[in-house]
DNA sequence: ATAAAAAAGGACATATTTATCCGATTTTTA
DNA sequence: TAAAAATCGGATAAATATGTCCTTTTTTAT
């Protein structure tokens, strides 16, 4: 469904939420530890959504990765779009380059419906209130 | 979503029940200049839904691909299951090994309703039916 | 100043997916 | 019996995704 590369990004993301919220940044050896990520591999990932201004960082010692806890409205979205691009929104389960409502494949009416589940739940979560859920032992990041 | 083998191989078998319904079989090279595939590509995927009983084949002079119209209950989820396997049915959305209503990642409830609708239409929708829609003009396969 | 800690970035390496090529095999037709 | 039409199967190539290594830049602490 995701890239790797996306999986990464929203578990690095959501680990550095959490610490975030302690007030604490974290450095990318942390952060593959902790998510069971390869190192150099997860560093390219936060880099581009440091680009994208999802996360934030800063060099040197005790610099690291955060993201402004009251900032609450990074969305599972950004991530996925920021990674992985808008294909998995948009493009035509069957790979045709012409289908829509109008000129559709078999499948075209069908996927609106199991998309728009998936878009919506894209949007409607934030890293915040997922990380949440983490700190609240309802669910997990790792093993 | 799907992978580009998956993808060839539903529009092909789509094709191929189009023209079965027709009583014709076929060929490789029809079929990929009909849903506008690589053809060798295209040949191994073919290869593989014959070889899980999926489609049939016939070599020589008049040979080519067909299935037996008859046999009305091919459903979409074979072809991406033997094709894709059954990650996107079952792997967790954000790639942990363990993953599980005991055990969720925060996305996990989320996944099991959006998956649970890509299933349901992965299995109620047979080949016959879809081949049908593009029969009648309702849908398309190529451009 | 200097050393150490950390991210940033470029070049490279490996794995997987996608795609091509070619010969072998099977079957039909002439 | 030979030629043609087709799939089958193995080897290889190209493209993309995944992963590693090493150098540079920035910041902090000594």
């Amino acid at each position: 469904m995701f890239s790797k590369a996306c999986e990464y990004g929203i578990r690095a993301t959501l680990f550095i939420a959490q610490e975030s919220k302690k007030d604490r940044r974290s450095s990318l050896k942390e952060i593959a530890r902790e998510i069971d990520s390869p190192g150099a591999f997860t560093a390219k990932i936060l880099q581009k959504l440091v680009q994208k201004n999802i996360i934030n960082s800063i060099k040197g010692p005790h610099g690291g990765f955060f993201i402004q806890t009251e900032n609450n409205t990074i969305m599972l979205s950004e991530i996925v779009e920021a990674i992985d691009g808008d294909h998995i929104m948009n493009g035509c389960a069957l790979g045709l380059k012409k289908c829509s409502e109008d000129h559709p494949c078999p499948l075209h009416f069908d996927f609106v419906d199991i998309r728009g589940g998936l878009k919506q739940m894209l949007k409607t979560n934030s890293i915040m209130e997922l990380s949440s859920k983490l700190d609240s032992g309802t669910s997990f990041l790792k093993i």
